[in-house]
DNA sequence: CTGAAAGCGCTTACAG
DNA sequence: CTGAAAGCGCTTACAG
């Protein structure tokens, strides 16, 4: 039954035509008299046959493949819901234009290096670039390697960013202030903010954009700690601030992971939730929206912004390469868990 | 700088050798002078070649990667630990055996058949099988497709299952099992579970365990109701659970989402965790590690079953196919989630 | 509108 | 131990 696939001769004899008309008859390259393409469909039918990737991709040096290395912990990777829906996203657009998805995991630089290298020998065609850091080498990496690239961020470009490597991004500054505006207008003023790693560009863009609404209002954000994502930061971070006697009546959380351990905590040492202490979080997860009380938290879109990277990667691989999409998908979603403060 | 990346001749003439023989420098099929090689091995570093993955594909008709269907709802994907947790166990040891990862996530079964149609024609060699149902087609499906295939299950393959795909597999059983033991210990009488999508094999697993346990101490299994694995979910099957008069004062909940979820409807309906309500969760992620109280779970090493579904997959792809294999990991981790029936 | 042929960059019998 | 050549299954100028 399997073993000899069919190869695009076989259709050819099959319909009575030369393989370059098949070829021809399924790129559309060409004009194939509609008498011609239909004995040729209908052979390929029979003898089910689909062109062979591999012949094509050397034929034309077209993977139709794109790559996506994700090189961050295992547990942050499971932790952080950003990742899968980010996937599916792209691969709704990738499906459609019949483009493959290849994965790659690293745990380190060196591994990420190899990564590349193998993506650039003949696997992709091009990559999508996540967690940005500041003055991120990968850009450069991959455009040596000869691989189109797109990156995503949480702010516009700057002028000073690599050329060449199209930017997709989210605007998080906007949402970041609102949720602190919604704070103080609950009547919080003792706000502290629990950032995500700060060699990432997006942590760094929410920090300050907290700051800067903080400062807006008269406010001191001397209130920040440093987590990376993870539950055990969230918890951790919640225990430090909460430590002193000054403690702060709402924390604003770089993601929900983290706001989730946190306010686990602040109810296991006695507070209520929101009543006396307000929570925000970050990406809207599933789970924040079915805890009881809800956790107000920003959607990202994480599943729109894989399909505009997806997309401005097929874009910029048809030649089409342009400076910077923004995504225009990040909302707050107001939950329950932010209550004015029980003593301001 | 880039464009024209450098081929196997470009190496062989600086090597002053024939392509033939840097293949076999490469590939060690067949013995290479020592000198010869080290000429081979300095010329292709200065060109900085590797291999390419097409070529090698059409001349071989091996191509270096596996591929995997996710075919779960995303925020199902987003929500579950287990995918990324699993995908970077596969990783792991795909990458030391120069392997990729070909991902692809579907929405419904025509997508399904498309994605394992496209994986067939020569962009994979394997695929490993997620969420195996009841008599599932994907077995057949993939032989006919000449896909190489090992599945993984929660329990050990039947007689009746269809031979020549391979079954990794942990026994969930056990893990259950003892799960119940421990509330029954501590005094728990009205225990009721929360199940997954009752379609997949591995919910009907965990859900027999359940009864068969809840059986052997001659209570009645009565308290069943099922889930999908979403929060949503969890949220309301706890709420239809403890509606009644006669409510559970345990739950076992198949999976920590569903838990957590279900704890906190629990909490805001005025139960104290654990000492009114005792609850249990299932996959042991990094959130209920953290929770106060931490969540009583089951670690099923998600990651290790990605390794060793992998390193059966690339034995199968070698010619040695075994008919299962186990994988040890499934071990109860226990967390201040469970304490005595409050009102017994 | 169609065919014959070269070429993509490897691997692998076949000779020596 | 090494070389010359055929072949993997496509695509794409080049002719007609």
């Amino acid at each position: 039954m399997h073993g000899a696939r069919p190869t695009i001769g076989d259709v050819a004899h099959a319909a009575g035509v030369s393989k370059g008309t098949v070829s021809l008859a399924y790129s559309g390259k060409r004009p194939v008299a509609e008498e011609t393409r239909r004995r040729i469909f209908a052979a390929a039918e029979t003898l089910r046959w689909t062109a062979s990737s591999s012949a094509q991709a050397l034929a034309t040096s077209r993977t139709s493949t794109i790559g996506l290395v994700i090189a961050r912990r295992p547990e942050i990777i499971a932790t952080d819901t950003f990742f899968p829906r980010f996937i599916a996203g792209c691969e709704a657009v990738l499906a459609e234009a019949g483009m493959g998805l290849m994965l790659n995991v690293v745990a380190d630089e060196d591994a990420e290096t190899a990564a590349y290298e193998r993506f650039a020998a003949g696997r992709v065609d091009g990559v999508i670039l996540l967690d940005v850091e500041q003055g991120d080498r990968r850009p450069n990496l991959v455009r040596e390697l000869g691989l189109t690239a797109v990156m995503l961020s949480a702010e516009p470009p700057h002028e000073n960013d690599p050329v060449g490597t199209p930017v997709v991004y989210t605007e998080d500054a906007a949402a970041v202030g609102e949720l602190v505006e919604l704070l103080i207008e609950a009547g919080h003023s003792r706000i502290a903010h629990v950032s995500g790693p700060l060699r990432y560009v997006h942590a760094v863009a929410r920090r300050d954009a907290f700051a800067a609404a903080m400062t807006r209002h008269g406010l001191l954000p001397d209130r920040i700690v440093e987590g990376d994502f993870t539950a055990a930061s969230g918890r951790d971070a919640t225990a430090a601030l909460l430590d002193g006697d000054d403690r702060p009546t709402a924390i604003v959380y770089a993601n929900d992971v983290m706001a989730i351990a946190g306010l686990s905590y602040a109810r296991s040492s006695g507070l209520r939730i929101p009543e006396d202490l307000s929570v925000t979080g970050f990406d809207d997860s599933e789970l924040s929206a079915h805890l009881s009380p809800g956790l107000t938290s920003v959607s990202t879109g994480a599943d729109v912004r894989g399909a505009v990277a997806a997309r401005t990667l097929l874009a910029a691989l048809g030649g089409d390469a342009r400076r910077s999409v923004l995504v225009d998908g990040t909302v707050v979603v107001r939950r329950g868990s932010i209550a004015p403060p029980s003593r301001p």
